[in-house]
RNA sequence: GCGGGUGUAGCUCAAUGGUAGAGCCCCAGCCUUCCAAGCUGGUCGCGCGGGUUCGACUCCCGUCACCCGCUCCA
């Protein structure tokens, strides 16, 4: 890497994925809405790439994962049995003077600040990181239901539908990508903290005996995922080991990533032990425990979850593959220039083959290559400008590889493939291109 | 949510209480046959809402958004 990743690069990056479609703020002319995001062309394709692969190795390359995609609203119980609704139901005051936030109703005077005994106190606030909306026409309290705050507690209702349907045995996951909401009270640093988000997650069941070897495994699964699929390096993450475990977990890790901002959480391996599984058991009357034909037995099964930020991770492999370096020039007055590229790994690039002519005169043939390129690969044709300017355009947005047909290739049916990382050239014939990229990518 | 800062074109930034400018980008044409070249032309803007004023991008109030610090993060 060129550059170091400075605070300062978030700003650079901001501008980046505005000005080239990557991501940008939600209902901008309207002033825009805050925690709330866009993905624009470039954003989408990178994002999907990510989820795409994402579930590959989570779910179609697995016997023993499933994949589910529930409701983003459920029943209103659902989060009174996780204890989303009770733990956010607060109402909370902050105090003027020494910037303190107290639960008003664990303070002994509720006009009096315990910390430092002012009475500059705001006016309490509910303070519920739940989504609130209403089923049906009729908006009152009977009518109440939430967006979820997480993808996994309608994977823990529907265990034994998926199950069932499935025919799976324990030990065995479920995983769902979707859509959470949390009404943050401070959305920062660009899509890290939303209020909208995408989570990619799988619950592991198994029996309670096996649970330590299944943590270790998955643990083990998503940290290699992190360092060998979206190729972060060794100093790019590291392992954030929970001392303070949450009311449901037995052991916790986080997998945090190096933000131009700080360290950030992209993911999260924990043990839940039976807790969600216990509860949903208790709150909705039905069992949930399964039935272990081998052993004659029934238990409430051990869940090990792994969880990921999707807008998280989209924006941890822009910091990631985000450089700048100086190349040579032809504008008048200068011998160097800044060349900002984008080293995504080329299976999760948002274009992985630019096709373009040398000449305008040469689009047809050009264009004929840019529709076979197309059936495998994300693909873009770009006649405009010159080509050094469309390599430019290309290395900032990410593409790994340009072809580029020129006045020989009439000839010899041969193209050129440039290198967005080494800005190197190979001539490949055109027959063989598809081979050419298949060993690639 | 508190404190501070900032909002002018897609981006980076000027200017002025009296019709808003540049560079880059983008588009078209010419030229150019491998790394943002050159020439010509073109598109696009004062975050939003009030107020003061003959007249507000400019002054005042409010609001929204973004950035920094604090706070929060089951």
């Amino acid at each position: 890497m060129a550059i170091e990743k400075t605070p300062e690069l978030m700003d650079k990056l901001v501008s980046l994925c505005k000005r080239r479609g990557f991501i940008f703020q939600s209902s901008e002319i309207y002033g825009g809405i805050n925690g709330f995001w866009d993905y624009g062309p470039y954003g989408t394709a990178l994002k999907r790439a990510l989820e795409k692969l994402w579930w590959h190795e989570m779910v179609e390359s697995r016997m023993n994962v499933e994949g589910l995609d529930s409701t983003i609203i459920c029943h209103p119980k659902v989060w009174k049995a996780s204890g989303h609704l009770d733990k956010f139901g607060d109402l909370m005051t902050d105090c003027r003077d020494c910037k303190s936030r107290h639960r008003v109703d664990q303070m002994e005077d509720e006009s009096v600040c315990p910390n430092c005994g002012s009475k500059n106190l705001t006016e309490p606030r509910e303070f519920n990181l739940m989504m609130k909306t209403y089923v049906g026409p009729v908006s009152d309290e009977d009518h109440v239901a939430f967006l979820r705050a997480e993808t996994c507690q309608p994977i823990f209702v529907d265990f034994h539908q998926v199950r069932i349907a499935a025919r799976q045995k324990l030990p065995f996951g479920i995983a769902q990508v979707g859509k959470a909401f949390r009404n943050e009270i401070n959305p920062r640093n660009f899509t890290f903290r939303s209020r909208e988000f995408s989570q990619m997650e799988m619950e592991f069941f198994c029996a309670g005996e096996e649970d330590m070897q299944w943590y270790e495994y998955w643990k083990d699964v998503r940290i290699n995922y992190c360092k060998e699929k979206l190729e972060f390096a060794e100093d790019e993450i590291r392992i954030h080991e929970h001392e303070q475990l949450a009311h449901y977990a037995k052991a916790a890790i986080d997998i945090e990533f190096k933000f131009p901002f700080g360290w950030g959480e992209l993911e999260g391996v924990h043990h839940r032990g039976t807790w969600d599984m216990s509860r949903h058991q208790e709150f909705s009357g039905e069992k949930l425990e399964y039935f272990d034909q081998d052993n004659n037995r029934h238990f409430a099964p051990t869940v090990i979850e792994t969880s990921v930020g999707l807008d998280r991770t989209c924006l941890a492999m822009l910091c990631h593959a985000y450089d700048e370096d100086m190349a040579e020039t032809q504008k008048e007055g200068m011998d160097k220039d800044v060349r900002v590229v984008l080293h995504f790994p080329a299976k999760v690039a948002p274009v992985q083959v630019a096709v373009m002519p040398l000449s305008k005169k040469l689009g047809d043939e050009a264009e004929n290559i840019y529709k076979i390129v197309r059936e495998s690969y994300r693909s873009e044709f770009d006649i405009t400008g010159n080509i050094g300017k469309r390599y430019r355009r290309q290395d900032e947005i990410g593409t790994p590889y340009c072809v580029t047909f020129d006045f020989d290739s009439r000839e010899d049916n041969k193209v050129t493939v440039r290198h967005r990382d080494t800005m190197n050239q190979d001539r490949v014939s055109i027959d063989q291109l598809k081979q050419y990229f298949a060993d690639k990518i």
